[in-house]
DNA sequence: CATGCTCCTATAGACGGACTAGAGAAGAGT
DNA sequence: ACTCTTCTCTAGTCCGTCTATAGGAGCATG
């Protein structure tokens, strides 16, 4: 995941690739178009990132995959979550709630 | 650095220790209490993860370092910022900001 | 003094996730 | 044929954090 120049945050590409599936299933490079366009261009999620991550989560078993074809004829693989995906979406979701409070107060101690 | 059970976001360790020193001088050991305390104990810094991190952003040139003596009289490195440092602390403030706004907006999107 | 505690710094080694940089297959357009 | 685009996938690397451990040195206690 590259946002602008630097590179950024571990453990958030799961959750937003989670999120980006909360809604429809959709294959690998869909996802990462979604990521894009619900983060408004903040995060750009490149091949390299994506596919491993969809691995290791399809093996924790947040994820199911089934063969189909893309809007363009394409063979694609399609994602959607699983229960345990879902959990796994609240939990991040929660989480991260917790997180970005914290280091809000931090930030603005005196 | 370890929050609760699990691991965390990478490069917001340097943020809450730019920010840790952005008022006064600390020792490491300092660093990581006060980071603790800013974020009402969400982040506990481990040993392992702070000083990699100080020597790092030493060498970055963001942190200079003295010995001196602690409060109960032990050796004691002190940190504190450059103007690199506090630069330093504005730019990842600022990108933490909008990291934080795109993930809220993505979080809440149908 | 000697034993052990706490404070403080430090390092080795492993781990894991994201990155760069490709490759390859196959439909679509010219 | 040729190239472009779409889509999936992998190798290899990098880098920051983690676990675990070490060790010095002040301080207290018996």
């Amino acid at each position: 995941m590259a946002s602008e120049q630097t590179s950024l945050l571990q453990g958030t590409l799961d959750m937003l690739i989670l999120k980006s599936l909360s809604a429809a299933e959709l294959h690998g490079l869909g996802i990462a178009r979604r990521i894009e366009q619900i983060t408004q261009g903040t995060f750009q999620v490149k091949p390299g990132s994506l596919f491993p991550a969809l691995y290791r989560m399809e093996e924790e078993g947040w994820l199911t995959s089934t063969w189909g074809e893309s809007e363009n004829n394409r063979r694609a693989k399609y994602y959607r979550l699983t229960k345990a995906g879902h959990r796994q979406l609240e939990t991040e979701t929660e989480r991260w709630g917790r997180i970005a409070l914290a280091i809000a107060r931090a930030l603005e101690a005196s």
